[in-house]
Order: structure tokens, then sequence, then C-alpha cells
DNA sequence: CTGAAAGCGCTAACAT
DNA sequence: ATGTTAGCGCTTTCAG
């Protein structure tokens, strides 16, 4: 690390002395603490603009003993869902004047038990995370709660715990998807999507049973077919179901790109989309309307980025 | 703001006296300083550990005098370019014990000054930044030279001045994009593409400019398209392209999502990719290889990543 | 309305 | 090898 040389800080000490008041009084007027004399106020701010002053975030952290930084810990940096969450979340804390850390756990339970560590010991004034694809338990975001410091969970949760949680209707989304198949007159439906563990396959798995059931239609394990997301994952999956006999006529995919990949896939192979095979996902990606043809989607993002934001808001 | 009440925090004075020893011996058996003896050191480290002692860091930089802290500015978001440099940014810096604060500035020169303001007022320790399309100047970047605060422009960047910058061969990228048009057959090649004032749409125009030359193809101004890389701007050009006549039969478009809209666009309009219009894109995006047919682009995150963080390893 | 003074937790001379 | 001590710049009682 090379020695900066950054030149000397302009202080509060500075400033009263130059202005001839106390340090006091110029704390006080840099908040606008409306205890002070308005003269003296503009003579202290006029006097730190034209000397550059800025507020020192660590003296003052340091005795107000809080970081003003919020905490985000999300399982990917590479999708539209998530870039938007990021976006509108980075609003919301820089308009109420608090710091954002961003961090990623690339879908691994030990990089996530990491980030909370790191972010444990910058001592963030609140957390937000949505859980990898691994993630076991959460013990590792307990230190918080131990410290009085809000956790909320976002999209990827644990419903069981006690945990501030914001999801959208997964269950419902999913049911609305496979009934939109349905009723486009497909009868076998595979359903690709990710590990169980996690709230948002598992509940999208139950309105896919469920839209199946409520017309009749037995569920097939062997229709069931999960994987990590990947653009492998979805070449593979396509293959699999084209050995399938006979072939599906509808595929409720929860991820854009997946479905992308995997109609990509199975149009090499020969197959019509939708005449052989119908295809619905999820996310509102902006890839659904530039493959052809274009995707049925779900919106997702912007649901989830409205409930977060109020969640945020409350806990700052 | 709602006062959260955490717990009373273990510092080095509470083991100090829990353990009999001085502050000083604390403070330097923590950092590892070889001068305190082992047996310390381990009954210190032990007793940390137990109490869940973590280290303040606003007294430690407020002592220090740095804040362990880089910033980035980005004018985006939202592509695989931007994420992929920001995944490996965040890991470097990480690695380095930095502390990372992320601002995008939306391309608004506005906005980017607003960054800027924060993130020398958070005192960072070193800035990162592409700049927004609309920028004119750099004046808001010149107080970190001020105070000897190293900056690095990446992407996007400003040449002229004696700012360190990581940029890629745009001239040749382009220029061998063109030249490829040229080499399938194509006569009359628009390119699309944004203000040509910031450095990478210039060099690509130029390296469009020279390719089409050294073929013998003259220049029309006509062909040059510049909008702001959004779906609406790439169906706005691909709809002036259909308006030419003769309809040109190339086209070498600066951005993946745009060539992947443009397409989509002049295929509604019952035009053949690439028997029509042959089209190659630039950045390298998952969407080129998921539209039909897959796009030919320019292999571009990559190569600024790379480069990039050995710059950034060399300012940290 | 203003000032004096204590102290947030840590590091780094300077002792010993 | 360990201890003492003086701040880093700010906020906040408590006193005028």
């Amino acid at each position: 690390m090379k020695p900066l040389l950054k030149d000397k800080e302009v202080t509060i000490y500075d400033i009263a002395s130059a202005l001839n008041i106390s340090i006091a009084t110029v704390s006080r007027a840099l908040k606008d603490d409306p205890v002070v004399s308005e003269p003296t106020k503009k003579k202290i701010f006029d006097f730190a603009e034209k000397m550059g002053y800025r507020t020192n975030h660590f003296a003052r952290n340091l005795r107000k003993q809080n970081t003003h930084t919020i905490g985000i810990i999300v399982h990917e940096l590479n999708s539209n869902f998530i870039t938007s969450v990021l976006a509108g979340v980075e609003k919301v804390t820089t308009e109420a004047g608090y710091d954002l850390i961003i961090a990623h756990s690339s879908e691994s339970e030990i990089k996530e038990i990491a980030n909370t560590k790191n972010l444990f010991d910058k001592r963030v004034d609140g957390l937000i995370a949505s859980l990898s694809f691994d993630t076991n338990n959460l013990a590792h975001f307990r230190r918080f709660k131990e410290k009085n410091v809000p956790v909320i969970f976002f999209d990827r949760v644990e419903q069981d715990a006690d945990n501030t949680v914001v999801v959208i209707d997964n269950y419902n989304c999913a049911y609305k998807a496979t009934d939109h198949l349905i009723k486009q007159g497909c009868k076998k439906i595979v359903h690709i999507t990710a590990n169980l563990k996690r709230n948002v396959y598992s509940e999208r798995f139950r309105g896919y049973k469920d839209a199946l059931q409520n017309h009749k239609i037995p569920f097939n394990e062997s229709l069931l077919i999960i994987n990590d997301l990947s653009e492998k994952a979805g070449i593979e999956s396509a293959l699999k179901v084209l050995k399938m006999k006979p072939l599906p006529d509808g595929a409720f995919i929860t991820n854009d790109f997946v479905a992308a990949v995997f109609m990509r896939t199975i149009k090499e192979q020969g197959l019509k989309v939708p005449e052989d095979i119908a295809i619905v996902g999820f996310n509102n990606d902006a890839i659904c309307t530039l493959v052809e043809p274009s995707l049925s989607t779900i919106n997702y993002p912007a649901l989830t980025s409205e409930k977060l934001l109020r969640a945020i808001l409350s806990i700052i």
C-alpha cells in the first residue's frame, strides 16, 4: 500500500479558531441545530464551504456508535431481477443518507457465511439478504439478532423462523403459469426448477402441482427436473426432455434465461415452439421478447422491489 | 430512525483489564505484531474470540486517517459487462481488505456529480469510474486529484487528461467487426452506436470508417445512427434502416442488446438475417447465443476486467 | 445562545 | 516484551 500523502483536512477546530468561536457551536451549526443563531450559522457555513470542510464520518460514527451503513447480500449479480432490486435499494438507502455495502455469495453457503461475518464486523445498521442455493441453516445470521441489528430476507428466504421476509406469491404465480399452459391445451407439462430447499422453488412447485390437480392431471415425478439454473443445466434439461416419450407438450421453467436456453436447444433438435412444446418462464427478463417466439413469463422483479423498499424504510 | 439498542461492544480495554495487561499489548497482539510473545498473543486471541470482540473500524480509521474504502461509479448496473467488472473488482478489493462502495450514475452527469461528491465525502482511498453518456467535463473528479486520491477511469474514459485509464482497443475491435462484415460480402454497412463524445464510441466509429476505407468503400454519413442504447432506440434505428433504399446489407452495432432488438425488429418486417442484413454486435452478452440466428459479437468484458484489476492492485 | 470538557476505541511514539 | 500516553475529530452533557 502506497502512502497517499493526502492534504491536511479542515476540521471543526480550524473553523472554530478562525472564527473565534467554540467547536461546540461549529458542530451544532453544521448540523443545522436551531439553537444556533442565524448569523453565526451563516458565518460558519460560508467559512466551511470556502475551506472545503467535510465531516469526518469516522469521528462522528465513533462518537455516535452507529455506522449509517446497510449491508445487502445477494445470491448473484447477473440477473435483471437482482440488478433492479439493487438499483432500488441503493436509491432508498442513499436518499436516507445511508451507505450500502453490496456483497454476493455466488450461490455458495461458504461465501455467504464469509459475507455475513464481514458485514457484521463492519457493523452494518441493518442487513438485507437473499439466500444462496445451498444454504442449509441461518446460524450465521443469528449474531445480527443478538446485537439487535435488523435483518430482512427477500426472495430466497426461510419462512419458518421469525424473520422479516419479503416475497412475492410464488405459489400463485406458478399456479397461474401452469394454468395458462393447461388452458392452451397442454396435458404433459415438465417443471424445470432449482433446489426445492429454497422457498421460491418449493412454492412454485406447489403451485404447479395444485394447478395440475385442479385440472385432474396427475402429477408425475419424472416431469420434475431440478438443476442449478446455469446454461449447461438448461441444455441438459432440454436433452433429458427430448428423450421422454411421449414428448411433453408444455414446460414451466422458473427462470427466463434457462427457459431461453431450453427453447434454443429443443429448436435445434427440430421441435417447434409452442406447437410441440409450449414454454412459460419466470422473471420478466429482457431476454423474453428477444428470443423467438417470445417467451411468456411472470413479472417478478417489480413486485419484490416495491415491497422490499417499504421494508427497508421501516428499519432505517 | 429507530434507536437500535445494540449491546455493549467488547473493546481492547475490556480485554486488557480482564487479562491484566495493557491495551497497547492487546492492540499489538490483535494485529499479530511479532513483537508480542506467543503465549500472551494466544491468551489475547482466545479471550477476544470468546468475548466476541470485533475491531472498531471507525476508531481505527479515525486514528490512521485512511478509510480502506474504494469507490466505484458505473454508468449502469444492467449489463453483463458491468456486472462482471463489478464482481471482479469486489473480489480484488475484498481480498486486499478494502471495502467497496458501488454507485451508479444512470447515464446522467447530474447523478455522476452527486456520486463523486458523496464518495469524496466518504473519503474513499481510491476511485474507479466509467463516465456517463452525457458527462461533459471532468471537473467533479478534480477534487480527488487535489487530495492525492488516485482515480482510475475504465471503459468510458477521457483520454486527453493525464488520467489512469483502462480501455480495450476499441478501434481495433471495431475494425475487425467491420472487416468481418465486408469479407462476408457486405457493401453497405450501417453503424449503430451511441454518443461519439465518449471514447468507446468514437474509437469504434474510427475503426468502422478505416475498415471501410481500406476496402475502398466510401463512408456515408447517413449510415451512422446514434442513439442511447435503449430498447426504444433499437427499434427506432431499425425502422430508420428499413426506410433506406437500397437497403443496407450489414450492420455493426456497438451493443448486443440493441443488436438483438434491431434484429427482432427487422425480422418482424420480413427481412432475413444474415441474408438481407448481416449483424455484428459488441459485448459478448449471454443474449447473443439465444437469439436466432445467433449474433456475432466482440468479446469485451473479459479484456477490461483483467486490465482493470491490475490497475486497482497498483493503487491500493 | 454559546462554551468547556469528557470520551467514543484505537494506534503509535516514547518509555521502561 | 510490555506499558503509558497523547491524540484522531466529533457529539453531547453540563454550565453559564
